[in-house]
DNA sequence: CGCAAAATGCTACACTGTTGCATTAGCATT
DNA sequence: AATGCTAATGCAACAGTGTAGCATTTTGCG
């Protein structure tokens, strides 16, 4: 939001820049979802926290989850259950539509398919914001499987 | 299914028609579903038969509403909260749009929209279900918040 | 350092949905 | 109408996801 010429690169600097404490969860939460190639669930986080010996409570995970998405830091998304998905970014994101893969259950962005096309709803509706979400095999999935039965298994 | 040509019309019938008991619960539940002009969660339906003086159970309307689904009697939308809708009908149904009221809650099919325009995912991608969801403000909603702009509330 | 506010870590709870299992009831058949 | 098989129910218990209240700790600042 800022117009520095040096904005945040680390987390910390980030979380600072947002007018935030830094904090054990914070810094951890905000490396795992930067390094994460699709978006992560609270179950998820929970697990690479443990993973990497950091010390959390699932309140807190919560709340540092919400925080996140406040500060325009995180970007929520739904997923396939009934858990929210999170990942990275989020501030400056364009509305774009997700991907569900039914293999290996992950949730991707798809950042260059935007929702906003111009669908003819019924008289009297006023949409002020649109969802779209593919189901299907992702692009990695979709390797595999090929391979697999090129391989002829 | 059947090819007759005196296909189901009522409630009972239409059970039968799917090889299934006819009970209590799913009588009521379809007529309730029949006759609501909007999708219903689980916990509007036990209010309505509640109020309807139906003795029902929490886990039998859960297996009742998955024999609908099953059964192709009734269709499952995702809701805006956690908890899924119902609404009559899905045997006969097209994929369509769906719309979240920010105002009443409700959740509305737009049998109109579909949501199977050609957009362009990035290679790899293997859709094979799109799901496609408004939010903002329903028809109904729409007429009231212009009745009360123009009354000058 | 010392302080105030922010953030944490409990415990407890709410909501949505599922599982297992003994009991009941629908319905086809006698 | 009575019988009997099995679908369907009702109950209790549990699982996953998320929230509320509140005392305690930690952070960052002056």
């Amino acid at each position: 939001m800022s117009a520095t010429l040096h904005p945040p690169r680390n987390s910390a600097e980030l979380i600072a820049a947002h007018g935030g404490r830094i904090t054990r969860t914070r810094l951890a939460v905000l490396e795992i979802l930067q390094s994460s190639g699709h978006s992560l669930s609270h179950d998820d986080l929970a697990a690479r926290l443990s993973a990497a010996a950091v010390p959390h409570d699932r309140v807190t995970l919560y709340r540092t989850l919400d925080w996140l998405v406040e500060q325009g830091l995180a970007h929520r998304i739904k997923g396939p259950d009934r858990a929210w998905r999170f990942n990275f970014g989020g501030e400056n994101a364009a509305p774009h539509a997700h991907f569900h893969c039914d293999r290996c259950g992950h949730v991707l962005c798809l950042e260059s398919v935007r929702p906003d096309e111009g669908f003819a709803l019924p008289e009297g509706y006023r949409p002020e914001r649109t969802e779209l979400v593919f189901h299907g095999t992702c692009a990695d999935c979709g390797r595999q499987v090929g391979r697999n039965e090129a391989g002829g298994s």
